[in-house]
DNA sequence: CATGGTTCCTGCAGGC
DNA sequence: TGCCTGCAGGAACCAT
């Protein structure tokens, strides 16, 4: 599932590739992905564009224009872009093709179809779409301090508050699981509970992860993710507990666990990440 | 407003 | 064998 050091290394990868590219086909498979006006808007808006280096906040990716507007991607569960040549045969679930100038196309491949494509008026320097997106913690103007008192303020619980990309951006379900081991935290951690230092230990360790996983090509498990070639990251290997159910935890030999949380899945290790004590009761 | 639950999608694993 | 259910999950959307 891509999560920023996955959409990074996509965003590595467009950079060799389409960057100074025109747009000179545009062909929409299958409308879904397309989350703006309508293929064939979509399609006018982008023909004859040239695209400059891709960026990226968080998870999502946008390719400004040289004219000032840009193309918004986020990848979601299952979306890939590929860049390969005309001739080639097309894989599996591939929802949109771009004709670039080069004679390459840059195709936006997506099984589950969580992820989309939009166009975005005057959105090369940040699309308005995501301006309520947080920093990501590799943001030059990233600021630590604030984001552990936004934190500290909520009234939730620490997985939650770093999975909203309101907050922090770039976090999924996998890192979020992976920082909170490392950070010896448990997910349920009352965010009003957290010291300040362990929430900065928290936030300082996602980004360590996240850093730790970007130089193996981030995670893969399957075919759903890969880079721009088809190929997949190594940082699988690495984790600790996401999908290590059973498994014993590399720190203490405790058996890692699964808990059902937020309609989906929190592993850890129950052990080396406890919740505080329970205040003093009102009974 | 802040918070948390629901929903969108497809393919695959596991049970019967 | 084959059908059915559950599960994977980012983020928009909705209800409280």
């Amino acid at each position: 599932m891509p999560e920023l050091p996955e959409v990074e290394v996509v965003r590595r990868g467009l950079e060799k590739n389409v960057t100074g590219r025109r747009v000179c086909g545009v062909r929409v498979l299958r409308d879904r992905p397309v989350r703006w006006d309508g293929p064939q808007a979509f399609r006018d808006a982008m023909l004859g564009r040239t695209l400059l280096a891709p960026r990226r906040r968080g998870k999502y990716l946008w390719f400004p224009f040289d004219d000032g507007d840009a193309m918004l991607a986020h990848l979601g569960m299952s979306g890939q872009f590929r860049i390969d040549d005309p001739g080639s045969e097309l894989a599996p679930n591939t929802r949109v093709i771009f004709d670039l100038d080069d004679g390459r196309q840059l195709r936006f491949v997506d099984q589950r179809m969580f992820g989309g494509l939009q166009f975005s008026a005057g959105g090369a320097e940040l699309p308005q779409q995501i301006s309520h997106i947080a920093l990501d913690p590799f943001d030059e103007e990233f600021d630590i301090e604030a984001t552990v008192a936004k934190i500290r303020a909520k009234r939730s619980t620490i997985k939650r508050a770093i999975l909203d990309q309101g907050v922090i951006s770039g976090i999924g379900n996998i890192y979020a699981d992976e920082s909170l081991w490392r950070a010896r935290t448990h997910y349920d951690f009352p965010t009003q509970r957290l010291t300040a230092a362990r929430a900065r230990r928290v936030l300082e360790t996602a980004k360590d992860v996240m850093a730790d996983s970007l130089l193996q090509g981030g995670t893969s498990f399957d075919e759903l993710y890969v880079d721009i070639n088809g190929s997949s990251g190594y940082f699988s290997r690495s984790l600790n507990v996401y999908g290590q159910e059973g498994k014993a935890c590399t720190r203490c030999g405790t058996k890692i666990r699964r808990d059902a949380f937020m309609n989906r899945s929190s592993y850890l290790c129950p052990k080396c990440q406890r919740l505080p004590k329970p205040l003093a009761g009102k009974d």
